[in-house]
DNA sequence: ACCGCCTGATACCCGGTGAGTATCAGAGCC
DNA sequence: GGCTCTGATACTCACCGGGTATCAGGCGGT
């Protein structure tokens, strides 16, 4: 009874996602009965029934669902052995720091700053990513570090050091009625008429049940902000990529947003361990926040 | 370029820590001609040098070692896929709480009474490992929480909740000197000639350097105390498998010993969390906790 | 220096198994 | 009842992972 191999499981997490056989022997570049008969054996090989194919398409059991989760992670670290032994390989590899576009730009400015003050730092690439993709990226080793956001980003299974607490500000149309307060709460901002707040994807891809546009980019939101289509609360720093026609406004009841700086367990190389002291040293003399201009 | 095999990974990791091919060979269950074809395979796929065959045995080169860290853990999460998906399989199938063989006895034993009292908490048992052990079982999958010691144990990577803090005691044999002092401290007990501190391995195996004798399980060090050997610095609570020539005095100045629930992020299964919030329940009651009977 | 001896690399053959083509078998749906 | 869409089955083929036999270089003993 060897192990399981990488290739059922991705032929596994195909057919999960898809949830039809042929869609995914497509998507795996090979024919669907191979595809079958893998999953099949892969079923009696665990003992366990992995979808319930029930005449017109596929559907996941309990077990099923279980498996799809574990077996994106155990990819996600294969994939890592791959991407982090060849950039082990060469030499003056560069270590690439991912966050968010447009997020805490301010932040990662001045730790740009501090790194290229230190002589013998390792060089650094910024890689930017859309909301959510951090954790993908960091656990597949196609980044060693990220910039992430408490309590938004999903931290799980990453060592963290806080940077940054900020507060969060509204962003309004310039021409709506709420951008002339001062300060907003909570309560004020999440009921305006006409004005829903835009619904972010989950963790799992899905999106929250309301009446806002469904988004998944910044350069999205911006825009349908600046349409005056929607509001939205974000970290204050965030603020760096407002647009001439967006107002921000304090929300003085939203809850702190932490800025952290996270990477992989067990892969703390010097590299990666030199890029988290200068972040924290940042941390220490960082000029306290200021969440009006 | 398809991606690696876990194959291929069990090939590598068994060569690096070998670092011979033809005990990697026998210990793989197969020839030596077709693991030096896979070797150098990888090697040509990867684009990098995993080895430093020099005539006379095997070296890793600095990806190598990296590439067996990262395959480690990458062939951990592939085997977790199975276990738990084989576990998700049969229902009413029983949680696995993984802890050191003698350690938090009395923690553990209210802990199960408190879960025995829920009436639809699912079944526990209990798997006893040695030092250091639980975060591979935890990681492949072959338990679903551990009870784990700050600052002891490898915690990286996994989530946690406090359970108890404690401080700790010296262990000693009943005839010495020592015994019969009221409290110690670190001092006292750090240079008792005669009665070097035992030395635990390393998290990679190794042992630190040292007068004392290398042990690695707790009945080993049992015996040693009691045969006036070595002494050693515990958490009190592991007071629990004293043996009868053995005198318990606590030491005033060693750093606390927090006991923590560990249990893989990712995974938070109904019955994990059920069991965690049991857990945490049970340290909001805890009686104040007693350095001396 | 010779000769074993131990290392890993090479040459070559074989068999299992993963993949392809063709086909079947239910279930919906006009 | 035919059409179509689903996934399962039957069969062949060839690739590649594994085995045996052998080579090649470095070290050590006498």
């Amino acid at each position: 009874m060897h192990d399981l191999e990488t290739r059922e499981l991705r032929y596994f997490v195909a057919v999960a996602e898809e949830l039809h056989f042929g869609r995914a022997a497509v998507r795996l570049g090979i024919a669907q009965p191979p595809l079958s008969r893998a999953i099949r054996q892969l079923e009696q090989r665990l003992g366990v029934l992995l979808l319930d194919r029930d005449r017109r398409g596929v559907a996941l059991t309990d077990a099923g669902k279980v498996m799809l989760r574990e077996a994106g992670v155990a990819l996600d670290a294969v994939a890592a052995v791959g991407r982090r032994t060849r950039r082990a390989g060469d030499s003056k590899r560069p270590l690439v720091l991912v966050t968010k576009a447009g997020a805490s730009h301010t932040l990662l400015r001045r730790l740009l700053d501090a790194i290229a003050s230190e002589p013998d730092a390792a060089p650094v690439e910024i890689l930017l990513c859309e909301v959510g993709e951090q954790a993908g990226l960091l656990r597949d080793g196609s980044a060693d570090v990220a910039l992430m956001h408490r309590p938004f980003d999903d931290l799980a299974g990453f060592d963290t050091e806080d940077l940054l607490v900020e507060g969060q500000v509204a962003l309004l149309p310039a021409e709506h009625p709420l951008a002339s307060h001062e300060r907003l709460t909570l309560a004020e901002v999440s009921d305006v008429p006409n004005l829903p707040i835009a619904r972010w994807p989950r963790l799992d891809g899905s999106y929250p049940e309301g009446p806002g546009p469904e988004v998944h980019t910044q350069s999205q939101l911006a825009q349908l902000v600046a349409l005056g289509r929607t509001l939205l609360v974000i970290p204050a720093s965030s603020r760096a990529w407002q647009w001439p026609d967006h107002v921000a406004v304090p929300v003085v009841d939203a809850p702190n947003v932490t800025t952290v700086i996270a990477w992989p367990p067990n892969s703390r190389s010097p590299a990666v361990a030199s890029l988290v002291r200068s972040a924290a040293e940042l941390h220490d003399t960082a000029p306290p926040h200021r969440t009006l201009p």
